[in-house]
DNA sequence: TCTGGGGTCCTAGGACCC
DNA sequence: TCTGGGGTCCTAGGACCC
């Protein structure tokens, strides 16, 4: 059996758990920039707050209802993430951390400490609700599938005190019945039209169509999907992470540049940070994409002429694998030259490393040089000294710094558990 | 009459997840 | 004024190999 435990509105519950003021008020948090809504608490949901909504859309909703509005402040996040899943591995043996906010557990084998999955599920509620304040739910079933149906009906229904658990066959027939199919994991819109279309509304009618019917439409993620559904597992815990096969980020400006200097420095800050990932799961890159947008929603100005719109990207494959932020920028930047067309302007550039291979891995051409052990050595030195005196103490000459552009977060709340100066004071 | 058969690797695009 | 960011997996088709 496996138990899915998920947090309610995570990012919403951090803030609320270091500002119990807020409790029972409508809190949202935004995206980078504070561009979109990207979590609601049930009281900004009820307000008709949707997910993604652009924030700037708000504006009259704020003058009506008292609404707390907070910056994505991912450093506290990740931090009380990680406190969340170490919490979770004092239950169980297995874990899987599947995002920020949840993780699935192994649930089998405990009979003597937990006589039921409920038990279970009450008490690893109870104890992240004491420890860290941040209300979660429990669902439990055969499959990770079912788990995670299970969890949803454990936020749906108040009833069931957070905790779900469809163990036999007749709960689980009950909950699939009147479950709907485009709400099921592995099902998206375009999937769900195609089912709706063909007569499939809930997930016990899915679960009862022919295995090559689904395998035709929605290839062998929908059979695995309709097997999971039956109680078969298909898609197993994995217990440590497997390291990332591509890194990327593609940051907006936060205003229009038109000029290449700007986004050279930009890029590579951009590369900076994807490189300290990169070395960080120790691993080499064995190419780097770089992409230029302009910006897509732009109104049509008064003139009457829609701005120009460029989108292109490049692939820069290296002659060797490397993990050197300067060796990378080479190439980064020759790409950036490559598809830099005067004239436009300029929303993002992203860049991404792709074709990841583990740091040991040095395979030389016949004639290519293999990496530069010497500025793979210097990057773990510039690495430590960073961890130590904060990001950016030691960085290439070439990389903006103080940035001029806004990073705009308005509504940041503080570091409280990784800064020392933001810890709260008591009274 | 009859025009082989089996395989790998790469890429772009689609779909999905948080 | 103002519209996010970071990932994974699968498939079809092309190119190539023996």
């Amino acid at each position: 059996m496996y138990a899915l435990v998920d947090a309610n509105s995570f990012y919403c519950s951090v803030e609320r758990s270091f500002n119990p003021s807020l409790e029972g008020k409508a809190v949202i948090v935004l995206s980078n920039r504070d561009g979109n809504v990207v979590a609601r608490s049930d009281e900004a949901k009820k307000l008709g707050i949707k997910m993604g909504q652009p924030f700037f859309e708000l504006k009259e909703l704020r003058e009506q209802h008292e609404i707390a509005v907070f910056s994505s402040n991912y450093t506290l996040y990740g931090d009380i993430s990680s406190r969340f899943m170490s919490l979770l591995c004092r239950f169980v043996e297995d874990v899987e951390v599947y995002s920020i906010d949840e993780a699935f557990l192994h649930v089998d084998g405990y009979d003597s400490i937990y006589p039921s999955y409920e038990g279970l599920g009450k008490s690893i509620k109870e104890t992240v609700a004491k420890r860290l304040r941040i209300p979660v739910c429990v669902g439990v079933g055969p499959t990770k599938t079912l788990a995670k149906l299970a969890n949803k009906l454990a936020k749906q229904r108040p009833e069931l005190g957070g905790v779900c658990v469809l163990d036999t066959p007749e709960v689980i027939d009950k909950a699939l019945a009147t479950f709907p199919v485009g709400d099921l994991w592995g099902v998206g819109s375009k999937s769900a039209a195609k089912l709706k279309k063909n007569d499939i509304d809930t997930a016990a009618q899915l679960r009862d169509v022919p295995d090559d019917w689904i395998r035709q439409i929605m290839t062998v993620n929908g059979l695995r999907l309709v097997h999971e559904l039956r109680g078969f597992p298909c898609k197993l815990l994995e217990v440590s992470a497997p390291p990332k096969k591509s890194i990327c980020t593609e940051p907006g400006f936060g205003r229009l540049v038109p000029d290449l200097n700007t986004i050279t420095d930009a890029l590579t800050t951009h590369l900076t940070r994807v490189c300290e990932k990169l070395r960080k799961q120790d691993s080499l890159c064995s190419a780097v994409v770089v992409s230029l947008h302009t910006k897509r929603y732009r109104k049509i100005p008064a003139n009457g002429l829609p701005a120009l719109q460029y989108h292109n990207h490049l692939t820069v494959v290296l002659p060797h694998p490397t993990n050197s932020t300067p060796e990378l920028l080479k190439y980064a930047e020759s790409g950036l030259k490559a598809i830099f067309k005067f004239g436009y302007n300029y929303q993002k550039v992203g860049i991404m490393l792709i074709g990841l291979v583990p740091s040991d891995y040095r395979q030389k051409g016949i004639f290519a040089e293999g990496p530069n052990e010497k500025l793979l050595t210097l990057a773990t030195v510039v690495d430590k000294l960073n961890y130590r005196y904060g990001q950016d103490k030691l960085r290439l000459a070439s990389q903006m710094y103080n940035p001029d552009w806004p990073m705009k977060q308005e509504y940041l709340s503080k570091c409280y558990t990784t800064r020392w100066k933001d810890i709260l004071e008591a009274h």
